[in-house]
RNA sequence: GCCCAGAUAGCUCAGUUGGUAGAGCAGAGGAUUGAAAAUCCUCGUGUCGGCGGUUCGAUUCCGUCUCUGGGCA
């Protein structure tokens, strides 16, 4: 466990107010913020990644936003790297981290660790993603069926990201991703985290995308989207919710009114995935509404301020 | 007023050579170990617009009415 100091962690669906209870929070408890999102890395995504203005942020410094360019992709594992760095810094300095953000994959990758491997070949990859494109991915998965029949097991046979991950990195190892994630199991907690779950019911939640979407374009999303699509249309995070749709509608033109409903749509169905994960996501964790009033006296005790 | 085309799941529509119907999207749930705002899985009974008629049997054929488009006056 990397130190015995408690580490706070603010997550739960998009649009819950992830970002404005942390930032209160650092503001209350001379604390830092380390984002834990996967689309506000990059520069340049801002209005549609929600990334907190200056002026939300009042002044608290905010890690792991605008690290990277669009066409460097950062994932888990280098996310966790840079979030134990940043979580360093800022111990070091005497103050306090507080992790925000609501991907859960990488702050699982953070909290409990991944299976050790080596780095993503993103040849390699480009080539198992040409052929299940090519073959279909069926076809890989009766492969992978051969060469790691535990890890098949467990996949779907349409689902081509974790067909092709499985064979990559059996290419890259020559051992089974199954087993050794049998063994892995969800890892030892890497920190002594709380993860503070911040959500609404349907019937709060809703208003709030359609409210924050509404925003977004009134802020410039559209454009946004053109200055990336000409800079780096290969940029994967032009794929995130959102994004795709703008894509899209630049792409194929129509009518502006049908393209915010999608981006609204899109955005409540992935609030509901995060909500599963982060249900069943184990470790220590609070279950709150964000105006909870014994909510903050509890933080302060894990904290211990 | 006349002509034409529609009326089927919350939405867009397919279909039944007459044996009471099914896709996509939405919605709900789930999976998730280096793409994760990604990727994938599961769940569909609805007076098939109303009323008559023909028929063993009509959502399907016929008549009529209502509504919605479009056209002609």
């Amino acid at each position: 466990m990397l130190g015995a100091d408690p580490l706070l962690v603010i997550t739960g669906p998009t649009a819950s107010g992830k970002t404005a209870l942390a930032v209160e929070l650092a503001r209350a408890w001379d604390g830092e913020l380390i984002g834990a999102d996967s689309v506000q890395v990059y520069r340049g995504f801002d209005v549609g990644s929600s990334k907190p203005t200056e002026q939300e942020l009042g002044g608290i410094p905010h890690h792991l936003i605008d690290v990277r360019d669009p066409l460097e992709d950062l994932d888990a594992a280098g996310f966790a790297q840079l979030a134990d760095a940043a979580i360093a810094d800022v111990r070091a300095r005497g103050k306090l981290p507080i992790l925000v953000g609501g991907s859960g994959l990488w702050l699982r990758a953070l909290l409990r660790g991944l299976v050790e491997l080596p780095a993503v070949s993103p040849v390699l990859r480009a080539a198992l993603v040409a052929e299940a494109v090519q073959l279909g991915t069926p076809a890989l998965h009766t492969r992978l069926g051969a060469i790691d029949p535990l890890a098949a097991a467990k996949i779907h046979p349409n689902d081509t990201v974790r067909v092709t991950r499985a064979l990559e990195v059996h290419a890259q190892t020559g051992k089974p991703l199954g087993a050794m994630r049998a063994e892995h199991a969800l890892g030892e907690p890497r920190y002594r985290a709380l993860r503070v779950i911040l959500d609404w019911p349907n019937e709060l939640l809703y208003p709030r995308i359609a409210q924050r979407t509404q925003e977004m374009f009134a802020r410039g999303f559209v454009d946004e989207v053109r200055t990336l699509l000409e800079r780096c249309p290969a940029a994967r995070a032009l794929g995130a919710v959102g994004y795709r749709e703008l894509v899209r509608y630049l792409r194929d033109g129509g009518e502006l009114e049908p393209t915010i409903a999608a981006v609204e749509r899109a955005t409540r169905i992935y609030a509901r995935r995060q909500r599963t994960w982060l249900k069943n996501e184990p470790g220590d964790r609070l279950l709150a509404q964000p105006d909870d009033p014994q909510l903050r006296e509890r933080l302060a005790r894990f904290v211990g301020r």
